[in-house]
DNA sequence: GCAGTTGTTTAGGAGAGGTTAAATATTTAT
DNA sequence: ATAAATATTTAACCTCTCCTAAACAACTGC
């Protein structure tokens, strides 16, 4: 079997699928900052999708995917994540790394590829920056429960989830915090003046963090312990 | 770090490497066999490969890899086959389906990529085609004592170690007569009216194989125990 | 050694995906 | 409501890699 669109083409799809996600339409411009082109490139290649019955699109007004282009979009970032987990488990990569070389294996592998290698990994469900891999009929549980970690309140108890900007600076710099994904903090207090939070993890160690790395980190609430709430392993 | 060239610029350097071992030279049309691509095309791309000091060529001569474009289509080749090795022990696709997708693997990471994934495999030494696979210098140690099988005389006892043919159909045949490599034969007898043989397996079975496959066979003989010559373990 | 076959190169062009600059919609602000 | 600012599209052109067809070299046979 082969790929369902030229590399670009799928590129588009999944800029697309993002897009939609964060602002229930793509916009022209939105395509063309995420895939560093222009936006007369952009036109361009949306006609051709449109041909595709990929997207729909209507001039001035943005691009939505269809049922089939969802498809691919999805198949796409399966991908791209099953692939991450293979980078960082299994070649050690740091998790800051990955992405670049994940951008190119995306486009490799047919369903049956794929499959395969999400067996051989142990069908995760989260990548190694804590976004849901999709099943093989594309399908995802997002977990409800998690919420950028500035919601927080004082004394809550979380785990890190994932982060929602997985720039390599920013990730090193959690690396340098020590913080990584399933690792559990309490929320210790925190600081009108400049938006930052002080939270201790499970040694008592204290870290600081700002306003800025709080806001692009995902926590689940550790629920306390009164009454017969769901348990967290 | 970034691919050393385009995908097609490495396809091509693959293939004058390979036919430069075969014939000392590359010939425009050997490579426009092995690329599926017209003789014209073939003369654009040497030009080009010229520009960039990969190749030497002369006009209506043919075309031999520098020290830099040699280095590069070992570089692929070994990307080629260390990714056949994931898919075959990782993946478990059978020996004839890893082509199309190491095809299109090779050309994804940098060296420090490669050696994780050769370190990760476990440092392996052949393919599953029992090609040999060139060290992060590029070196490697062909096995002086494979010969095709059809070298082979009565009574000699022989390890499968290759094929010089990977070509799909050809490997079902192979697994139709349980032939795998590393698998020990003896000789048993050669019939000259077909250029076929009888071999015998470790268990004692007998198999035909026609001088097709004996030709394009490899095979390590085993030395008979008079003496004091290398053990093969 | 010259004609014919075969192999190689040049010329012209196609299509995919991009660019810049100019024209045209749309939105925003007054 | 309309001018100014912003977003989008069109037009013309570029690069890469491929193609076909025609011109040109190089071998081969006799």
């Amino acid at each position: 079997m082969k790929r369902s669109g030229s590399i670009s083409q799928e590129n588009y799809l999944k800029a697309i699928f993002k897009l939609q996600h964060e602002h229930g339409i793509a916009s022209n411009q939105a395509i063309s900052e995420k895939l560093t082109a222009t936006p007369a490139a952009v036109t361009g290649m949306l006609h051709k999708l449109t041909e595709l019955d990929w997207v729909e699109y209507t001039a001035y007004q943005g691009a939505k995917l269809t049922a089939k282009g969802r498809q691919i979009a999805i198949s796409t970032i399966r991908k791209h994540r099953l692939w991450e987990v293979f980078l960082v488990e299994k070649l050690q990569f740091k998790w800051d790394a990955v992405h670049q070389w994940a951008e190119e294996l995306e486009h490799i592998g047919d369903v049956d590829f794929t499959n395969r290698l999400d067996a051989f990994l142990g069908c995760p469900s989260t990548d190694p920056h804590g976004d849901p891999i999709p099943d093989s009929n594309g399908d995802w549980k997002g977990n409800e429960r998690v919420f950028s970690a500035d919601a927080l309140t004082r004394k809550q108890k979380f785990t890190v989830r994932g982060v929602s900007n997985s720039a390599s600076d920013f990730l090193r710099h959690l690396d340098a915090l020590k913080i990584q994904l399933g690792k559990h903090f309490e929320v210790m207090d925190y600081f009108p003046f400049d938006g930052s939070w002080e939270w201790k993890d499970d040694q008592g160690i204290s870290i600081r963090v700002s306003r800025e790395v709080a806001g692009q980190l995902l926590a689940e609430a550790i629920p306390t312990n009164r009454g017969n709430e769901n348990q967290e392993s």
